[in-house]
DNA sequence: ACTAAGATGTTACCTGCGGTAACGCGAGTC
DNA sequence: GACTCGCGTTACCGCAGGTAACATCTTAGT
């Protein structure tokens, strides 16, 4: 039959698919985000054109490989916002979550955020990240301003205020997180608090310092 | 003298230096980040090997470029900083100052933050940033951790809650502003006041909406 | 069973990039 | 006048992304 036909061969089209990009993910796990074209097809045992013919060209790979690490985030970050307690609770599951994945896996981590960086040998242009740089923030921006917009109120304007709301908090995680993972000034329970502090008021709340006119 | 001989050397060479700088300058905000250093030395009316005599190499000539327009970025977000009036006023003035500096000049912010962009002829392998990219953000994050620290009581761990929030916040600041120049869904006055009310608490004062166990 | 088509994979090549070595040249110095 | 030395050039290297053209193996049709 040919719909059996059509559908054996696009069956065994996105197993290729697959397995390339199980095999780039390697690559950049290893070499991290500098990784060459020919690095990745080499470690998939076949060479350049045919991962051209499969993803386009390097964006189209990254953008594949993007979207896998992305949507597993996404799903774990989900799950800590979904739990059964109270807000404060799941906020402080949530950037836990975002910080263990960071934390676990800062290679993966490196290559969805930031571009090229690895690589002492001489020519490290990176893996032309370019426009595909930000998608996992926005997503994530996106993604919690909508729950903030279901589940609070927020009087009129929530729509504009969630989704603000959202990015900033993302925001204020990554740019924190990118800053920890970098420096480990502290542990990850009391980065947690802190950023929870933060978004609870203390911001707020704190008196000024003796002598100055405070913040 | 001799003395003067090595001055007159030193001043001329640092006059070309920021001839050059300024010429990679207007090239960057022609072409966007993507600009070539053959592009460059040709807008400066020179060849490639003076610039790499002068910067060392790209990363070079891309630190020089950003630290001047850094520089100045800071200098306008600590006037907004220490201005006279009371802590949310001056939140919300730094928050301005920002989002009002990244409008004016995309270009040059985009150049500052994303590595390579632009640039729909073929080979796009931006402006090689990697490391470079974070800078910006870092320096900015510190600056601000210091000065929340220097101004705010924070109890005890002040030094490592002031770091965090400073990171965080300026994360916040970015994120958003990113997002918002992008989908502009707002004034930059209520940008600015929605994130004020983010960082006063506001997060945690809302209500939970009525049917959902809240988030 | 033989052929036609189409996916699968290869080699060899192009362009453009960052970066460098080797040379040319004019201005001051002894 | 030879000598250095900063400024500038041309010509080149290696390597990246990306592509064209050729080889091959599977599979369907008659």
């Amino acid at each position: 039959m040919d719909t059996t036909q059509s559908t054996d061969q696009e069956r065994s089209a996105d197993r290729r698919r697959r397995e390339l990009l199980e095999a780039a993910d390697r690559v950049v796990l290893r070499d991290g985000p500098g990784a060459s074209m020919n690095a990745i097809a080499a470690e998939a045992g076949i060479t350049k054109p045919i991962l051209y013919r499969h993803f386009g060209d390097k964006g189209g790979l990254y953008a594949a490989l993007a979207q896998r690490h992305t949507d597993a985030l996404l799903d774990s970050l989900r799950a800590a916002l979904d739990a059964p307690a109270e807000r404060r609770e799941r906020v402080e599951a949530t950037l836990d979550t975002y910080l263990a994945a960071i934390e676990a896996r800062p290679q993966v981590y490196r290559f969805l955020m930031h571009p090229a960086e690895g690589g002492q040998p001489g020519g490290d242009q990176g893996f032309d990240v370019g426009k595909h740089s930000a998608p996992l923030l926005r997503r994530m921006g996106e993604e919690l301003g909508k729950v903030i917009e279901d589940r609070l109120d927020l009087g009129p304007d929530s729509r504009r205020l969630a989704r603000i709301w959202g990015h900033g908090i993302v925001g204020m995680m990554h740019a924190a997180g990118d800053w920890w993972l970098g420096e480990r000034p502290c542990t990850r329970a009391e980065l947690v608090r802190s950023m929870a502090d933060l978004l609870w008021g203390r911001l707020a709340a704190a008196g000024d310092k003796v002598g100055g006119p405070g913040f």
